[in-house]
DNA sequence: GATTTACTTGTGTATATACACTTGCTAGAG
DNA sequence: CTCTAGCAAGTGTATATACACAAGTAAATC
């Protein structure tokens, strides 16, 4: 076996990178929320369904860079657990999501624990090199 | 519901960003790596078992940035695929872990194909921007 | 008006991730 | 020798992710 080329995938395989980075990050965020039990993943959903006008899960998936059926499982927690409501189908089937009053006042408590995380990481790495680092990965899931 | 508040979620969560990006990579290198029923998670353990002396699951889990009991599960995987052979406990219960002649084949076939995935994205990405960030996701990951 | 096309949602299945908890092994303290 | 501390692995459970497939709805085309 080349090793050469082993070290190779270990040394600069994106997705391996991303993929590490993205569980630590998970990590972290999900231990600040969990005096809510809430975790990062639906605390995002949470977000986007309260400052954005959602037409349909389709179009959501899309905001949030999500395989459209992975979306559908968490919005079916969320719905089970009383923060969101989903409403009747419409237009072409389209369903639009809404927060309940239990989901808003989670996301009020919520925010704060976000910001606390957040402030960590920010702590935690170069200023200059994330706010470039920021588009980059964003160029990386939607481009 | 303060919406400036919701819109510096959107554009700042790191850990959100890092999942999008990374839910995206996997979506690509998964799908090169399709005509070998392989995925970029067990090929990135496949190359470390052959690349690297392990000496316990744990320690293979921390050089892969993982949840020691997640590579848990996907060795248990691989076995039962009979890619890779988990020795009897030792030391402590440590087990080292190799791979089959099947798992050589396998991984001496996707490496081309996850070549190709790693060449796309290359393409994709800005060169100087992807080296910086190379390292910055390292950080992220293990810091 | 029937067929096609395009868009939407839902389901079955499998893998990935990780916390909480349990159990096993080794060495050192008493 | 017993107890304890520390390291290693395994299990129960829940959520996250996504492909393949099925099925509903609306508009365009024939």
């Amino acid at each position: 076996m080349d090793t050469s080329a082993l070290k190779n995938v270990y040394e600069n395989c994106a997705c391996y990178r991303a993929r590490a980075a993205a569980r630590r990050l998970t990590r972290d965020y999900d231990d600040a929320l969990k005096p809510l039990g809430l975790k990062i993943t639906q605390f995002t959903v949470l977000a986007v369904i309260a400052g954005f006008e959602s037409t349909s899960i389709t179009s959501m998936a899309n905001e949030l860079a999500m395989e459209r059926t992975s979306l559908v499982r968490t919005l079916e927690l969320m719905e089970r657990n009383g923060w969101i409501t989903m409403g009747p189908e419409g237009f072409r089937r389209e369903r639009k999501m809404s927060l309940t009053q239990q989901g808003e006042e989670l996301l009020e408590q919520a925010l704060p624990l976000w910001q606390g995380a957040q402030n960590q990481f920010e702590k935690r790495v170069d200023t200059n090199v994330w706010q470039q680092a920021k588009h980059w990965l964003l160029d990386v899931a939607f481009k």
